[in-house]
DNA sequence: GAGCTGTTCTTTTTT
DNA sequence: AGAACAGCTC
């Protein structure tokens, strides 16, 4: 930060700050980061390598529109796909310009939680079906109801164990008009019902808080006839964060929100797609650049990980030009074979140990593993060896059963035609009752309207002390929980109503469905009036470090958590095959798995040690090591005294022979693919095709070996050329 | 409803 | 490879 700031800030008027291109931290940037922010082009996609300072590209475009170019925050909309980097990203802000207010950054958030500010603000949900007073429904509540629906009507729906996965993924095949589900059955008679039944309770799922959104800007945008009126509420400028891990939905209501005039600005990066398998499976990034014709700018210094590190990650990227460095080699990457899961989590735990003594801080240490699975074993030895750990599970407020009740009591009182809801508050085998009944009908004239409530108040207002039992042992822990949340919730809502001058329901409405948006995190740290924190209870009280050491834990995470994240030290486990890489079966998948391993190395800044077992206990993983390890050159792989050296580069026994050539197929054609897509997306084309199977379809991309097509109902299937299975139409 | 055969999915997680 | 399910037969 620049020493004027202090004199400067002061000052009324178009000079609170110096402009940011004059401020030490743009000068810190280098030439491509600082293109990237002064680019103002009507869409621009940055294509940043890992760790090549997306964000700080971010802040910086901010910052720069905001100081140089003189745009209000408020005509901003910020997008990023978790809460966290959204926090992040005002964090940083804040820091470089601490007096920033939460209105000026109304528009900064989560696809979701920005979309569900403007359904509650200016667009006219009434239109689509639900009043203004809408409350957001929890995803599992989506399934309940449909279950209810499915019993009321007596619809013939299969597999009801997948419900929820079926009824996201059919979704797209109703909506084009197909007849029938792809399992024979009524499922698309749910579609409906569904819609009209959460009209009735006036909620919305998450994925209806932007699809209603987007159909409502596009209608008023229509409406307007023109950018002329349909403009006026929608921001100037649009930021994307993560671009790559964006799905269908929300490049619509990207779209849609950028009406004719807002410029697009998007960062990501399409070699860490890892999330393809619940969403479309397209890559974002190209998708988007095409749609909005977006001019494509890189990032391709990475500041994070040694030479040999990004050496290695090199080998596995799929799209763009190689990583650039900006460090010297330092350590090797180390490989090492244990001969189980034990003793792997032994060594491991004695390695931990030994940098521990060294000085290395628990905190700078992650270790990532493949499958959830796979961290009990280190839990159990860690625990024992007294290393204290973190595991990166989530907890959430529903998983305490006292407060997921009273969120539900809630939800009723702030909006009674939930019927679901009561229901499920008066069913409830623990706390339900009638009693409470007839209190969260009268809630919004019976207390909604007071100028202040005080927790104590709610507490007797729903008769809270017999619903949870004053005599039962768990009474004092369920009554201090709810006392907690009341009291946190009531500060946060007198105070929202009190500045708004709105009702207390109306801010108890606000506050649920935020918590509901925001996921109610249990970790420290206030954040947004919706983020309960709770008593964490992992494997730290095994640790025999005593209280300094509370915040300094070794990290345990699967690959997908450790997306975004860095640590000095890295260990990712189960390097075997058929784990890194999961068993696959089409090559998407394999793709993918690839992406996600370079994600996994490319967390560490300075050490890196990869590890498989000759004995893996769980069915389908072989005792061989990964075919990425082979991938690697020899040269930055340090052995240590495993002496397996041979083993890794030969195939531990298999087919030795032939191995070479099998990788560089594979690279080939991993890279044809690429190509071939790519071509794809340039020329549409359209070439017919005949599965035997699945009908007619449209030919995706081809190489030498392997076709791809999509047919419709199955999605996109791949064949290999010598079976046969696919007859090209020519028309 | 037991017993059989065939099919599909299994992991990873955010909002 | 194996679990979970659907749909069939008796």
């Amino acid at each position: 930060m620049s020493e004027e700031t202090g004199e400067t800030r002061r000052m009324n008027g178009s000079h609170q700050l110096e402009e940011y291109q004059h401020t030490e931290e743009f000068r810190r940037l280098n030439e491509y980061q600082k293109a990237a922010v002064l680019d103002e082009s009507p869409a621009c996609v940055v294509n940043a390598n890992v760790g090549s300072g997306k964000t700080t590209v971010l802040i910086g475009k901010i910052m720069y529109l905001h100081l140089d170019r003189k745009i209000p925050l408020e005509n901003m909309a910020v997008l990023t796909f978790t809460n966290k980097a959204a926090d992040e990203i005002v964090e940083r802000l804040r820091k470089i310009k601490p007096d920033i207010t939460p209105a000026q950054v109304q528009g900064f958030g989560t696809f979701h939680s920005v979309a569900l500010r403007m359904l509650k603000s200016t667009l006219p949900v009434e239109e689509a079906g639900w009043t203004k007073e809408f409350t957001v429904m929890d995803p599992d509540e989506e399934t309940d109801l449909a279950l209810e629906l499915i019993a009321e009507h007596g619809l013939k729906v299969k597999y009801k164990n997948r419900l929820k996965k079926r009824l996201e993924q059919e979704y797209q095949n109703w909506l084009a008009g197909k007849e029938e589900s792809r399992y024979r059955d009524e499922l698309f008679h749910l579609y409906p019902l569904l819609a009209e039944e959460k009209k009735k309770q006036n909620k919305m799922s998450f994925a209806d808080l932007l699809r209603v959104s987007t159909e409502l800007l596009q209608i008023k945008a229509e409406g307007a006839g023109g950018a002329a009126d349909g403009g006026a509420d929608r921001p100037a400028w649009i930021l994307v964060d993560e671009v790559q891990d964006s799905d269908a939905l929300q490049l619509e209501f990207l779209e849609a929100l950028r009406g004719e005039s807002a410029k697009i600005f998007a960062v990501g990066d399409p070699n860490q797609v890892i999330y393809s398998w619940r969403g479309t499976g397209d890559n974002m990034f190209f998708l988007i650049k095409h749609r909005f014709g977006a001019k494509e700018l890189t990032l391709p210094v990475n500041y994070r990980s040694n030479a040999s590190i990004l050496t290695a990650a090199n080998r596995f990227l799929q799209f763009g030009n190689k990583i650039q460095g900006t460090r010297n080699e330092e350590h090797r990457i180390v490989v090492r074979n244990y001969y189980d899961p034990f003793q792997e989590a032994e060594y491991l735990a004695e390695k931990i140990q030994t940098l521990h003594r060294k000085g290395k801080r628990y905190g700078e240490i992650a270790v990532f593993y493949r499958l959830q699975s796979q961290s009990a074993i280190l839990e159990k030895v860690f625990g024992r060896h007294g290393i204290p750990y973190e595991l990166s599970v989530k907890k959430t407020l529903k998983d305490i059963p006292v407060l997921n009740w009273l969120i539900k009591v809630l939800r009723v009182s702030v909006n009674p035609s939930d019927t679901q809801m009561e229901a499920a508050v008066l069913k409830d085998p623990v706390y339900g009752g009638e009693s409470a009944a007839c209190r969260m009908e009268r809630f919004s004239e019976e207390i909604g309207n007071r100028p202040a409530v005080s927790a104590g108040e709610l507490f007797t207002y729903f008769g809270l002390r017999e619903a949870l039992h004053p005599s039962s042992s768990g009474y004092a822990e369920d009554e201090s929980l709810v006392m907690d949340f009341l009291e946190k919730m009531c500060a946060s809502c007198n105070k929202e109503a009190q500045s708004s001058g709105g009702s207390f329901s109306g801010a108890v409405r606000e506050f649920v469905n935020s918590s509901a948006l925001y996921g109610m995190k249990t970790d420290a740290g206030e954040k947004t009036p919706g983020d309960i924190s709770v008593r964490e209870e992992d494997g730290t009280e095994y640790g025999g470090e005593d209280g300094t050491a509370a915040l300094e834990r070794v990290k345990l995470m699967t690959l997908h958590v450790s997306k975004g994240l860095e640590f000095d030290t890295v260990f990712i486990i189960g390097v075997n095959q058929g784990l890194i890489p999961l068993r696959c079966k089409n090559f998407e998948q394999e793709e993918e798995e690839r992406r996600l391993f370079f994600v996994g190395i490319t967390r560490a800044e300075n050490n890196l040690e990869l590890s498989w077992y000759t004995n893996p206990g769980e069915h389908g993983v072989i005792g061989e090591p990964s075919r990425y390890l082979r991938m690697i050159p020899e040269q930055l792989l340090d052995y240590g005294n495993t002496g397996k050296q041979e083993s890794v580069r030969s195939g531990a026994g298999t087919d030795g022979a032939g191995r070479k050539s099998d990788l560089q197929q594979l690279r080939r054609q991993v890279q044809d693919q690429i190509r071939l897509k790519r071509e794809a997306a340039q020329k549409p084309e359209v070439v017919r095709v005949r599965h035997r199977k699945y009908g007619e379809g449209i030919l995706v991309s081809e190489d030498e070996m392997m076709i791809e097509a999509e047919f419709e109902g199955y999605g996109r299937k791949q064949f290999l050329k010598a079976f046969g299975e696919i007859e090209i139409l020519h028309s």
